[in-house]
DNA sequence: TTGTATGCGTTATCAT
DNA sequence: ATGATAACGCATACAA
């Protein structure tokens, strides 16, 4: 069943269905009819790979992510799939973890695969860390155009939307700061570039109201409920004292949380607690957490609203900023 | 750059480079070597479009789930995306809502791209309603091999993977019951096959224990924390006992918690809860959730092995069922 | 072991 | 407005 069963029972050339098929201008609304009838007839569906070959394209645009079944990335993935498909490309999904090899690896795969533009969602998939070569996607994006999801990397035909991670952790710092917190402990869980900005966040509204944070007021931390109530267990068991927790993920807040139920430290007259994603964890915990929304559907929409514009060979600016908010609950005295 | 450009630069026929290109056997080392520099001083790939009009196939999944962002389904799609890949399959995502007719279009739209086969994720797609129609997806079976993850319906080339949720629940709610439970109260979230087995399950339990279900006992109810601890609230108010929540989902459970929370009801000496899927969120809540896992990544990577079998012509029984263990935290007395 | 020739099903160019 | 025909780049049956 092709283009030419079709011609035949319309008793047209294939140019002429093909023009139908395509919506073009100068086809005669008869003769159309009649092309139509026959597509009906026979049930024909146009071979979308042979269309790929002579168009080069299949209409298909590579989502990587580390890991899609992490909520913030697994809502990330959805809008952008969402988004995409609105513009009637398909979504090519790509799980990597979080092993460079892999990254690379799948990367290359994706180039091979011919898709129209990678997105690469999360901010895994740039290091600041200089022993790690970000080159790869700058190499990648030679061949196509890739648009980073909260994460940053100059290069040619590379597209950035990130959130203000850095604005949105130093404003809620110095809001914590303002209502009396003295010893706020900051979670991170990443060293990506959107890791370092929301520490550094961290750091100056510390620096600005003239505190100097204390090495164990900065923990590096696997996004991991446990991991973050042992720690903090740990640091109330030396009697290092502290009264806000911030953290870079929910689920290290949700610990936080957890920690203070455990040790009757009272949430949050004693310890206020702020996370980050304003994900399903917030609503679950007693009292209530508040949160850092960092706009996913907004930063997916956006990167997917650029990739268009660049496949129609519209520029668009390299760097994309969505603003943050803090989204308050009951963990927070403000 | 194509075939033609290699095999001229290696001084062979372009059939040859296909036999290198495609690990064919007979190529004696000195013509592979020569082809093999040849691709790689022109940094020649091929062309995947080509390949896939030729073969017809382009070893791509296709992947539906009503919502990629919901916690359990963000799972189960993770999983297998992994699974197909490393069986050398792409996925290609698709999202479809709720809505009855986008189900509809987004599967035939599936079936015009032509994918290999399909994975139906989540027990959204077949309704137990005789007023929805299920037959779209016995249609589109005529065409490729569809795989539903926790979904049943009869039909050529259709293989379930299922979970035993009656048992699970019918288990579960007898525990409860040997436990002292007099009025058990069942969340329910879909009337989609999985989700009436489960109230199946319950329902068998409290008959087989000689308890004739109050219908305020069974509720249908939006998978929403609040949703659930406003109906118990409700139930609470008009002074209608009950000492056991079991929910499909545990977003349900999680409402369960914050009620009791708010009445100073004791969890679980007053009031056992049983969460479902075992997700992330039955470790957010205090006491930490009793939970049922529906062992995703099992029937994840079952439905994928299975359609790799089919697409290699083996033959498969077309119900496959995988069982759920009640996960026991701090909400039942068990 | 290697090469030749053909088909896969479109889209697009150029005639008419 | 419509038709003939040439790409597109590969795999493979058949020949040598």
């Amino acid at each position: 069943m092709n283009i030419y069963d079709v011609s035949k029972k319309a008793g047209v050339s294939i140019a002429t269905v093909s023009r139908v098929l395509n919506g073009n201008s100068n086809v005669s609304d008869k003769t159309r009819s009649k092309v139509l009838s026959a597509i009906k007839e026979l049930d024909y569906t146009p071979n979308i790979f042979a269309r790929g070959l002579g168009l080069n394209t299949m209409k298909t645009i590579g989502i990587m992510c580390t890991d899609s079944s992490d909520t913030y990335l697994a809502n990330a993935v959805y809008y952008a799939e969402q988004t995409l498909r609105s513009f009637g490309y398909d979504a090519l999904l790509c799980c990597t973890g979080n092993d460079y090899d892999n990254k690379r690896k799948y990367l290359s795969l994706l180039l091979s695969k011919r898709v129209d533009g990678i997105i690469l969602v999360g901010s895994q998939f740039v290091s600041s860390d200089p022993a790690i070569d970000n080159t790869y996607i700058i190499e990648a994006a030679s061949e196509m155009p890739i648009i980073l999801v909260n994460g940053y990397l100059d290069g040619e035909n590379i597209y950035c939307v990130m959130c203000d991670d850095r604005s949105a952790v130093y404003s809620s710092t110095a809001k914590l700061i303002e209502s009396g917190v003295k010893k706020p402990v900051y979670f991170y869980t990443s060293t990506s570039t959107s890791g370092m900005n929301k520490l550094q966040g961290f750091r100056d509204a510390l620096s600005d109201a003239g505190m100097t944070p204390d090495k164990k007021q900065l923990h590096l931390c696997t996004k991991n409920i446990s991991k973050a109530k042992d720690y903090l267990t740990a640091l109330y068991n030396e009697a290092f004292y502290f009264d806000a927790v911030l953290a870079s993920d929910d689920s290290l807040a949700v610990g936080a949380v957890k920690f203070a139920y455990e040790h009757s430290v009272k949430v949050p007259d004693e310890l206020q607690i702020i996370g980050y994603n304003n994900s399903v964890l917030a609503n679950c915990t007693e009292p209530e957490l508040s949160s850092i929304d960092s706009k996913v559907e907004q930063l997916s929409t956006t990167a997917v609203s650029l990739l268009m514009q660049v496949l129609s060979g519209n520029s668009v600016p390299k760097l994309n900023t969505v603003t943050a908010d803090l989204i308050k609950r009951k963990t927070t005295k403000f």
